[in-house]
DNA sequence: CAAAAATATTTGATATATCAATTAAATGAA
DNA sequence: TTCATTTAATTGATATATCAAATATTTTTG
């Protein structure tokens, strides 16, 4: 008999970003009204990279054109993001993060800030990077085969 | 500045989890028609303890109540599973794997284990345990504050 | 015991995930 | 230059995630 899903590896991996992702939750709640997480990653990419089309965003934030639509249509109508045609390639759209976007975005410094670090006490540098390592490891085994 | 998300520890775990569950849904695919990931742990977890209670098994899934109770309906649409009002609390239902889902278990059994030993082909014992034990600190790390 | 609290599940609303098909625009090759 | 291919985004269908409210059934407690 196969051990039990609960005893490998994945079931540790997937309950600590899932543990971590509702920490995250929480905390932003008390702070920000009506944001997901991956509504503020979103700006935070987007951000930093501004010219990036929903296709990299999606691809940076494991998601599908589909789900990074349906998530940047609400943001727009949020009021956190506008969408312009591109002029160079009219398939694409230039996204711009509003006032409100902003707004939001300086909040969110902190509040992430304190997530990550809240996260990881206890954790030292090497135990992150041994960490980082091994699940790459994994991520390229799953890709390559 | 903070760090851009795909820059953190969290975004690794996220991805090896992601890229995991992708890897392992397509290697179901190619054996056994129609069944998600979700599902076949769920029924594997439920042929181990079948006294669990739909509350049980979503803990033990990471799920709430109303997404189990859906998974259940349409796994009993699809015929691999059966349900029973507990003859000791009406509240509870007992659960009942098909045929259909026996036959889905004995297929399993092998995809699962090449999956497990495929994702963590050139890693240690001893890396693994490390990975656990890291992954468990951000884990209370996430619940006690 | 009766009323209140707790428990297991369901339902509704809304967001996201995934896949397949579609649309619109840009690019490439004959 | 035109037609086929590729690309970016959308749409539809279905499944799941999450929260809040509702239902039905215990259990507790005064």
């Amino acid at each position: 008999m196969i051990e039990l899903p609960s005893q490998t590896i994945f079931y540790t991996i997937e309950k600590a970003i899932k543990e971590y992702r509702r920490f995250a939750q929480r905390n932003l709640n008390k702070t920000i009204d009506k944001i997901t997480i991956d509504q503020a990653l979103l700006l935070i990419f987007l951000n930093k990279h501004p010219e990036f089309s929903q296709k990299e965003l999606g691809e940076l934030m494991f998601k599908d054109n589909a789900s990074v639509t349906r998530m940047i249509e609400l943001m727009t109508k949020r009021d956190y993001l506008e969408r312009f045609v591109d002029k160079e390639d009219r398939k694409k759209y230039n996204l711009n993060i509003t006032a409100k976007g902003k707004k939001i975005l300086t909040d969110l410094n902190n509040i992430i800030l304190t997530n990550r670090e809240s996260a990881l006490i206890g954790i030292t540098k090497q135990e992150i990077t041994q960490l980082n390592n091994t699940l790459n490891k994994i991520i390229n085994n799953c890709n390559t085969k």
